[in-house]
DNA sequence: GCCTTGCTACTGGTCGGACCACCGGACCGG
DNA sequence: CCGGTCCGGTGGTCCGACCAGTAGCAAGGC
């Protein structure tokens, strides 16, 4: 009980409702929208509002707006960001399992590569956080709690890589994981997760061994994606 | 004469200057912007008009609006997504060339982890493709001709490594890419690019060779980086 | 017959003014 | 001290009007 009320505007519902159409099939590539004032009808809406979804849509990269002609219909993959990735996992409810196991290689990479340059550059106050995240780690026992405390440790080594650009894509991917959390925590499962990886890694980084650094995370990388195949 | 006359929209020109405010610092994180109806006086324009620039900062992630308090600015590194790239690349008309060798570093990983998934599972098709822009890259002469075409093999790469979520990626960094091409032209200038890298990339794709794929491309973008720091 | 020109009916863009929903602080009574 | 109530200000939505740009069509010229 006491579960958070959704309370959502009209303008956000607008969105959703064609954001759901365009990256479920039902309007393809290329097709025109209605007409802003036509859409305000068969919504039963203001205009304004509807505007104000269709911006949205067009920040997402999902259509493109002209004076003039009309709203078209952009293709997904070329050129929508980061943003649409969780209406990507989850369209009509299903979970697309191909695009989560590509977002768990993606985290594989990051993590390796981030490792590295932690092994690289990092300063004895990051690898004391490092030090601390995986100790805690070690002791702690429900899985949610594991994660948790993986995923801080995830983004303390994204911030010690100090690259910037790197931070930026974090927070894009920060929002998608923290949506779909429960998807993932059968990686944290009772044995299916062992903090040894991150010991390793932290041991590495702190000898300024890269490449072993590198190693640990890919290895505890890719352990994960192991368990979340498995369990479904 | 008869040069390209700007034409951007009330509502772009403010979101410009709200978002230069805050990539720039005069407005700090956590600070609050004038309210709606302030701002409209002040600039001038339909209150309409600066609700869209807000949703649009709000889109970037630079903003937080909530009905009955004020609009606050997010710290850009924490909560902006990819798309502010451009502005903290060239704040104030001066380039930041440490978020360029950030840019850059990652490019050198997209690269190789790219080359590696190719050398694992593309296809005949993909691999002629590879083909053909590495023996014309090998042709071209003109440094920006050069560059396009290392584009496309980049673009190519990401394609046939069949990871969905690296291309939604791919889409931001292009889009930034784009705008600023000319600042990367250096790294294509006489003498400072060599097709090998290439032809080595795609003979190791073609003979399933992941290792000696992702080497040649980092190989490639460790070059780029070097050329560019140089021409500073 | 073909191309050019200009009109026209549509599209999105901006305007202003009104009212609603919501938040936070000031104020008041218990 | 606590809980309500009120009120000023904020963003959210609505309306109706006009401006600005596009695309297609139809009359005119070659």
């Amino acid at each position: 009980m006491f579960e958070r009320i959704e309370r959502k505007g009209v303008a956000d519902q607008i969105a959703s409702s064609l954001r759901e159409a365009i990256v479920g099939g039902r309007l393809r590539a290329g097709d025109a929208l209605p007409s802003e004032r036509e859409l305000a009808t068969r919504y039963e809406v203001n205009r304004s509002s509807v505007r104000e979804a269709l911006r949205r849509l067009e920040a997402w990269g999902l259509v493109e707006i002209r004076q003039g002609g009309a709203t078209r219909v952009r293709d997904v993959l070329v050129s929508a960001g980061l943003q649409v990735l969780p209406y990507l996992i989850e369209p009509r409810g299903r979970v697309n399992r191909a695009i989560v196991r590509d977002l768990l290689e993606l985290r594989a990479m990051f993590l390796a590569w981030c490792a590295q340059s932690a092994a690289e550059r990092a300063n004895a106050t990051t690898v004391a956080r490092l030090d601390r995240l995986a100790k805690a780690l070690s002791e702690a026992r429900s899985p949610s709690e594991l994660q948790q405390l993986d995923y801080d440790f995830f983004e303390t080594l994204v911030k010690s890589s100090g690259n910037r650009v790197l931070l930026l894509m974090a927070n894009v991917v920060r929002e998608v994981y923290m949506a779909h959390r429960e998807r993932f925590v059968a990686m944290y499962a009772d044995g299916a997760f062992d903090a040894e990886h991150h010991r390793e890694a932290v041991a590495a980084i702190r000898a300024r061994n890269p490449t072993a650094a590198a190693a640990a995370m890919r290895a505890h990388a890719l352990a994960g994606i192991a368990a979340v195949e498995e369990i479904r």
